[in-house]
DNA sequence: CTACAGGCTGGTG
DNA sequence: CACCAGCCTGTA
């Protein structure tokens, strides 16, 4: 067990912030997180934040994955007063943090989040990680905090390829199918590892021409794995709820040279603004 | 029943 | 260039 507190810290927020498809909340109110071959249970009260783990894999993994080292006070702080909208919505939204998840897997669930809704973007991955992902034996599975269902890793590439295109069916991926298989043809082997490597160390321009050669990334894909995954906080995802506020609210544009290296921050408050007060699954 | 989801591809004007 | 039909399918 590791506890801290820190601010700007909402589990739930950040669960429904739609950049993170595999945490859950459980029937005793703390969370079920899983990153790659990793989960974890976290309970939280108030700042108070209680992880299932030892203080060196908290140190060494979790606490860059939510990025708490990240001051999201003085990002709020620095919103312009007299924009009321962006200020309400970072009110509303306080607590949200963009994670730091992983490149390949943050891929996959937004090539799946294409035209797609989040409780089936939610059952294609955990169909997948059933399917195709290795069992995970938690060291709390075992304790108090026990848990009865089965956990699964996110699936490597080369599994994803062992099925070929039939062994994705019935996993709710639609006309997505095609592209999850071609992202994981492309990420197999050494190449592919070397591809998902020079991703990772590149900037936002390079790692987004990267990712808009490929086979069902768009601009607003691309946008997203920069911003949930590279943590490019600049990239600004467009998609159908943004494109509706900046329209509604920002007709003379949205001011990205006030917030320049990290508007992507505040995109989030604003998304889950939009969404939370209009009532959206 | 239809409409719609955190879009992209591929073809047309 | 801009525009847009079509696409899979669970959910409202």
């Amino acid at each position: 067990m590791y506890e801290i507190s820190i601010e700007d810290c909402d589990l739930e927020k950040i669960m429904d912030s739609g950049q993170v498809f595999r945490i859950r909340k459980m029937e005793d109110g703390s969370f079920l997180a899983m990153a790659g071959k990793r989960a974890i249970r976290i309970s939280q009260e108030g700042t108070r934040l209680l992880f299932s783990c030892t203080q060196d894999e908290f140190l060494n993994f979790w606490q860059d994955y939510f990025d708490l080292p990240t001051d999201y006070a003085a990002i709020r702080h620095s919103i312009d007063p007299a924009d009321a909208y962006l200020t309400a919505a970072a009110s509303f939204g306080r607590g949200i943090r963009i994670l730091r998840q992983d490149l390949w897997e943050t891929i996959l669930a937004f090539l799946i989040s294409q035209n797609n809704n989040i409780s089936r973007i939610q059952n294609s991955l955990e169909a997948l990680c059933t399917r195709y992902g290795a069992r995970i034996e938690p060291e709390w599975s075992s304790s108090a905090i026990h848990c009865s269902e089965k956990l699964y890793a996110f699936p490597t590439p080369e599994s994803l390829c062992s099925g070929g295109l039939e062994g994705l069916h019935g996993l709710g991926l639609g006309y997505r199918d095609k592209y999850i298989l071609k992202m994981a043809e492309r990420c197999c082997g050494p190449t592919g590892k070397e591809w998902l490597k020079k991703l990772s160390a590149c900037g936002y321009e390079e790692a987004m021409n990267l990712l808009l050669q490929e086979y069902g990334i768009g601009r607003k894909v691309a946008d997203c794995i920069c911003l949930f995954s590279l943590h490019h906080v600049d990239a600004f995802p467009i998609d159908t709820h943004v494109k509706q506020i900046l329209d509604m609210h920002y007709p003379e544009g949205f001011p990205f040279s006030r917030y320049q290296g990290y508007a992507g921050i505040l995109q989030q408050y604003l998304f889950y603004y939009k969404r939370s007060t209009h009532g959206n699954t």
